[in-house]
RNA sequence: UCCUGAGUAGCUCAAUGGCAGAGCAUUCGGCUGUUAACCGAAGGGUUGUAGGUUCGAGUCCUACCUCAGGAGCCA
């Protein structure tokens, strides 16, 4: 259509086109109507028509501010000295275990697996070159169907040499802050087509409520006893997701949950020197009941310490021949996280379910289309 | 893998064990300052699949399939 644009009181958006001329391009069959109404619909029949879901006003500005977190999530670390080192995306072993890989053939003899996380890679690129990161898709072949999981999602990894735990955790709720911001900045027309409340989001800023593991146990026991909470955390056990769901709730941004036990963390991570059976570790649980959108930790440097790590784990040698060269030339102290994308545009967007913070979400029952 | 729930028209959903319906969408007619319009009419069904109980099953029973979101695990 083309016309004159118009100022008009009783448009809602104040707006007219005199239209003077008009072409059709295309005219979809009656019999085959467009199939998406600006109607309620189900899950099922939505995700089945994603590609003609993508053209609804809602989607469109989802992937908008997808857009811009994305760019945000490389542009803040462009900004402060990381480089950005891209980790294999074909993998000849598993990061922390095995059971979770999608497994493919590689030629003849050998299997190859989809990366679930690049820190092993970026841990070598960062003692190479100080503070580096990756940004890629991931794969994480786990049956897990809830609102928080894709089979296929995007991880931005930061990992800095010759820092640790208290540098992390100031990178990581700087690193938030400054998403938050941008998004806040470009797309309060897409927050409001999404339906989200903002108010929630302009209060995201530096610092971040930091919780040691004992403390967020010494919560948990008490919401117990006030019934707030349906099962009582065992001291020295791993947070459940209702339990992450109401310590987030206890705060109005992100808290960083840090020093967990050691005993269920993964092998290549630093022990607290204050206390060698935490870890220097930390989980950033996002407000809102979001749960866990970094991970993070201070990595072992030394040598002998990580190989027994890893044979502890019964993990196999071999394969981290190279990641233990990294600890026998050269190795200092260095730290990292991992960020999923998909949660943080759910919490930002304020979504019930990853599956709609990315063009076509890859989840347990769906591969198509 | 386990738990819970749901499968009925293109979509969203009704229907005490007793004639399978409504709204939206589609088609036709009307109306209209509309923007998820409104008024009238029409067409549209192997009630997920296979068995079973019953005079009679969308409804009750068994098995299976599909989907959902929760647990576990994770970002």
């Amino acid at each position: 259509m083309t016309g004159k644009v118009r100022a008009d009181v009783r448009a809602p958006s104040g707006f007219e086109m005199d239209v003077e001329a008009l072409e059709v391009l295309q005219r979809v069959p009656d019999e085959t109507p467009f199939p998406i109404q600006l109607k309620e619909a189900g899950v099922d029949f939505l995700m089945e028509h994603r590609h003609l879901w993508l053209r609804t006003p809602r989607q469109s500005a989802i992937l908008r501010v997808r857009a811009t977190i994305m760019r945000a999530a490389a542009q803040y670390f462009d900004d402060n000295g990381f480089v950005r080192t891209d980790p294999p995306i074909l993998t000849p072993n598993a990061c922390e275990g095995t059971s979770e890989l999608f497994e493919m053939d590689y030629f003849d003899d050998d299997k190859a697996y989809l990366t679930q996380s690049g820190q092993l890679y970026v841990e070598a690129t960062a003692l190479a070159l100080g503070k580096v990161y990756s940004f890629g898709p991931t794969f994480r072949a786990e049956k897990s169907k809830t609102r928080r999981h894709l089979t296929e999602f995007w991880m931005v990894e930061p990992e800095m040499a010759f820092a640790g735990l208290p540098e992390l955790l100031e990178l990581a709720e700087n690193y938030l802050s400054f998403i938050v911001a941008e998004v806040l900045k470009k797309h309060l027309g897409d927050l409001k087509v999404i339906g989200r409340d903002v108010t929630k989001l302009e209060g995201i800023q530096a610092p971040f409520p930091r919780l040691s593991y004992e403390d967020a146990h010494a919560m948990l026991v008490d919401a117990h006893a006030k019934g707030l909470i349906e099962t009582l955390h065992k001291d020295g056990d791993d947070f459940g997701s209702p339990d992450e769901t109401y310590l987030s709730n206890q705060f109005d941004r992100p808290v960083m949950v840090h020093r967990y036990p050691a005993a269920f963390k993964a092998f290549y991570m630093q022990p607290d020197p204050e206390d060698p059976t935490k870890a220097l570790c930390v989980d950033v649980l996002a407000p809102e009941g979001y749960g866990e959108i970094i991970g993070g930790s201070e990595r072992v440097a030394d040598y002998d310490l990580l190989k027994s790590r890893i044979e502890e784990h019964g993990l196999p040698l071999a394969a981290f021949q190279w990641y233990l060269d990294l600890r026998k030339y050269g190795s200092v102290q260095h730290c990292g996280f991992g960020m999923g994308i998909e949660r943080v545009v759910a919490w930002i967007c304020g979504l019930d379910h990853v599956r709609e913070t990315i063009p076509f979400a890859r989840t347990l029952n769906r591969i198509y289309p």
